[in-house]
DNA sequence: GAGTGGTCTAGACCACACG
DNA sequence: GTGTGGTCTAGACCACTCC
């Protein structure tokens, strides 16, 4: 073990790993460990950053180094799927009470800002080979926001593809004037006679861009999680495709699969 | 904008971005780049760092710093427990041809190396709270590293937790020697006449611990997806708890989730 | 104003890849 | 041997936080 900035981090970890330095608790200053070290302030440096990218540590300018506090969890469960669809046949009435965020996160409406913008793009190939559809096809793309009201960053971002030709019986699926639309896609499409049969996600994980860093305020260290949504109407079409980029430290992805007995 | 090494980072992402630098080109080098934007190395490395940390680049000592390559994703489908599961009940000569990594993998069991370990443990807390049995109770922790033959890093690391008083009953199931265990762990635990209701699987990510990008060999600017997996018997008791961490950029993990009929 | 991290300069020397 | 990135020194000045 030649590489001092290496020994430094290793230091640290241990004293974080120990307990010796819990959750929330300030490092020693650069300088200190400058002097701890009786290296420069670059070499103390780089031992931080290292730290920061594997998530252990937070900077704060003009403030000190800290230990990550472990970040409480938004779970969300594939059931809501089947609560989505129970939900889509319910009355106007009951339908407008709550959204499917508010089901995965157990948070109220009036705690939640929402943003949705429609757009109507040609299919790429990526999307064309998944709808199973020719080329520039046209398909409505909907980017939805949703945050707390007490946050400024969303806690996920979400583009969803619909297929126009499918939809465009219902020009109020077309105008995202009409968001929130109360019982979600599953009855925005049962409206142009389109009923799910199964969901399929596809998960993946990876750093954010920095766009995405920048959008969901996501701390250097931190990874994302990619849901590739499809779903499927009874006849095994694709009628959506959604991608949703979730941050990896606060969301919590369950899925339950049921087994046939012996 | 007055951040240089956000500038230089910025150039080089648009460049990539437009197709002006492709996966696996060379990227100026770093030497280059100091007279382009006449700046210092250390700033130069400063851009180049960021870019690596997003998981752009890779960076290659004495032969430069490349556009990072789309990996090839190796799925995995929540389908392969009933499959597993089907398995589990099928002759000793039928169960011994494939394991589900294979299935997973679609990979013949001669291109894989297999390695495991039991160690009896007492149950944490955590653990505790999951099984729903005291602190302390005894437990078989068992570590699985499955590799290609032709690469010498394991594509995924493995923990897994068996309660010992619900296997004892068959010592087979506490002796690492008997591993790989044709049928796998679904037909361990029919052995001891348990049955296997669902699985509930628990989805985050975040970096690579340092040990994990050892063990895995990760280049920076890479995360891992990490798997809680719990198996409940028919009367809904988890029986088995495992951990699974898995590169997030070589690893799509698959669920579908049926919907009843309207 | 004092303390602390963020950005940047201007180098030196080492380690690895490749011809 | 030459080119390349990896590590490290020794500073300077700026920006943010908190008293």
């Amino acid at each position: 073990m030649a590489k001092v900035y290496e020994q430094i981090a290793d230091e640290l970890r241990e004293a974080i790993r120990t307990g010796e330095l819990g959750p929330g608790d300030k490092l020693p200053t650069e300088s200190e460990l400058v002097r701890k070290h009786r290296k420069t302030l670059p070499t103390v440096r780089q031992a931080l950053s290292l730290l920061q990218s594997e998530g252990l540590i937070e900077k704060h300018h003009g403030r000190g180094s800290f230990v990550r506090k472990p970040r409480k969890l938004v779970r969300r469960s594939n059931d809501r799927h089947q609560w989505e669809k129970n939900r889509a046949v319910q009355s106007e009435a009951e339908r407008a009470g709550t959204g499917s965020t508010e089901h995965d996160t157990g948070l109220e409406m009036d705690d939640l800002v929402f943003r949705a913008r429609y757009r109507e793009v040609k299919a790429p190939g990526d999307l064309a080979a998944v709808f199973d559809l020719p080329e520039g096809t046209d398909l409505v793309e909907r980017t939805y926001r949703t945050r707390y009201k007490a946050e400024d960053a969303p806690f996920n971002l979400v583009t969803s593809y619909l297929v126009r030709d499918y939809v465009a019986a219902n020009p109020d699926l077309l105008d995202a004037a009409n968001e929130p639309w109360p019982g979600g896609t599953m009855h925005q499409l049962r409206t142009v006679g389109i009923e799910l049969d199964r969901m399929e996600e596809h998960i993946t994980a990876r750093p954010p861009t920095a766009e995405e860093a920048e959008e969901l305020q996501l701390l250097p260290g931190t990874a994302v999680l990619i849901e590739r949504k499809v779903s499927r109407d009874t006849d095994g079409r694709a009628v959506e495709v959604s991608e949703i980029v979730m941050p990896g430290d606060r969301t919590e992805l369950v899925f339950t699969t049921p087994l046939e007995r012996w």
